[in-house]
RNA sequence: GCCGCGGUAGUAUAGCCCGGCUAUUAUGCGGGCCUGUCGAGCCCGUGACCCGGGUUCAAAUCCCGGCCGCGGCGCCA
């Protein structure tokens, strides 16, 4: 769209616009000053173009303010594109008109261009410029097509998009740690998961999906744990979890497709390629991860977690980069998760494995009243305080199952970096709640 | 919360084990040369040892405490 600040876009100047006279704004990517020449580096949320400014042919007030721009420095050209086989892309601007429209300070306090690497804890100290460089650009997009493709997947399927309260009255899991807040002068928290509103609404739309933050008051300090983050929820009336299993398997097969397919060169910038997704995805029965463990000298037994370290053993073993672990012991799992009918012990459940790190996990639903005091009973959970959920299930509950996938951790997997915070725009973790 | 590792210019690093002379290099920044760079190049300059205490003639370096960070775990749909 053209704008009194641009006509055109960075990645959308190339030889066939020459001799056109273009108005175009963006960030001081790169300056290189060979004397009688300088090219400016001009970058946009497109790409990037090449500025060339000739010291013998641009006027003294181009020169002035090339001259005394700065990196970062936003700025606006209008300009003549010129075709030049020695410029990258083959193509360049002479500029006719160069405007500072907002001076950079320097030095700059982390290097936009990439030629200096910053640590992590720097690189979000100073986040706004972290996240101009290509490498978190390529993040974005590839963010931004993994959510569109979700949604697509899930509509394709019949879900619709809802929203759910994010404000709670009270905890949906048990034992979790939630972030209070005053609600009117009353205690209330932010809510943690949507699960309990998410399964009240399949029982009135049949499938539904979300998008949308939790929060989490964790101890949790590791390179996959925020205490905001972005949860992917589905929930689907009379599925079980064999049949989200499914759906869940065809959004990541698609969306690693997709990105595969459409993201080509952000993956080139992040120097990744992405494996090839094949469906169905290998299906691991809890009792035979735990075998399999015990087989490679792990010192597990059933109704220990599976963590971090063991699912680098499994996938180990597997040959496999993405797999489900199912039917967890129910003990383990929350207290919404139906036992399997022929063996309470044991749930109808499942985690969705990434290499090292579990992406989602899901599970039918319990659906019978009674079955759902007992679980909340033999939880310790005060069964008075979940009445506003339990009730509804008095006025035709259908069996129902869904799941809950981290986007952040599929976002990582899905750029190859090594933490959910280098993926998240602004974390907000243990000990850093700014910028 | 536990264990491990670390904290040196704006950024990223070498030096630390084995204390000593002007604290290394890159990038950035300032100046100079250079009319086709594309991580431009070359020359000159600039700028730093986390805080506090201790040992010592002498501490970036050794010891103690603190603060901060990173990693591994724990905790955690």
């Amino acid at each position: 769209m053209e704008t009194k600040f641009k006509n055109v876009r960075c990645r959308d100047i190339t030889p066939s616009l020459k001799g056109r006279t273009v108005l175009i704004s963006g960030w001081v990517h790169q300056i290189r000053d060979l004397g009688g020449k300088k090219f400016i580096v001009l970058r946009d949320g497109s790409g990037i173009v090449q500025i060339t400014v000739s010291k013998n042919e641009a006027s003294k007030e181009v020169l002035d303010a090339v001259e005394n721009t700065t990196l970062e420095s936003i700025v606006q050209i209008r300009g003549i594109v010129k075709e030049d086989p020695r410029a990258p892309r083959g193509v360049e601007i002479t500029p006719i008109e160069f405007r500072i429209i907002s001076l950079a300070k320097k030095p700059l306090p982390l290097d936009v261009s990439g030629k200096v690497s910053a640590d992590i804890d720097t690189r979000l100290r100073e986040r706004v410029l972290d996240l101009r460089r290509t490498e978190m650009m390529s993040i974005a997009r590839i963010g931004d097509k993994a959510l569109k493709v979700i949604r697509d997947v899930l509509r394709s399927e019949g879900f619709i998009e809802v929203f759910t309260p994010k404000i709670i009255a009270i905890a949906t899991e048990g034992g979790a740690n939630l972030f209070p807040v005053i609600y009117f002068g009353k205690e209330a928290f932010l809510a943690q998961s949507p699960q309990l509103y998410k399964e009240l609404l399949a029982a009135s739309f049949e499938r539904v999906f979300e998008i949308a933050p939790a929060w989490r008051a964790e101890e949790s300090d590791t390179p996959y744990h925020l205490a905001e983050f972005i949860s992917v929820d589905v929930e689907a009336a009379f599925m079980d979890y064999e049949d989200v299993m499914k759906i869940l398997e065809k959004v990541i097969y698609e969306v690693v497709k997709t990105i595969r397919d459409e993201n080509t060169d952000d993956l080139v910038t992040l120097n990744y390629s992405l494996p090839e997704v094949s469906l169905p995805l290998p299906r691991i029965r809890y009792v035979d991860a735990i075998n399999i463990l015990r087989g490679k000298g792990m010192d597990v037994k059933f109704g220990d977690d599976i963590g971090t370290p063991e699912q680098r053993i499994l996938v180990s073993a597997l040959d496999t980069e993405l797999y489900f672990i199912t039917e967890f012991p129910t003990k383990i799992r929350a207290f919404y998760t139906k036992p399997k009918d022929d063996d309470s012990e044991v749930s109808e459940s499942f985690d969705l494995v990434w290499r090292f790190l579990e992406l989602a996990s899901g599970s039918s639903r319990i659906y019978i009243k009674d079955q759902l005091i007992e679980a909340l009973k033999s939880r310790g959970i005060d069964v008075e305080s979940f009445q506003f959920f339990i009730k509804w299930f008095d006025y035709g509950m259908p069996p129902h199952a869904g799941w809950g996938l981290g986007f952040a951790r599929l976002l990582m997997m899905l750029t190859n970096r090594s933490s959910v915070k280098e993926v998240t725009l602004f974390p907000r973790d243990k000990k850093r709640f700014t910028p």
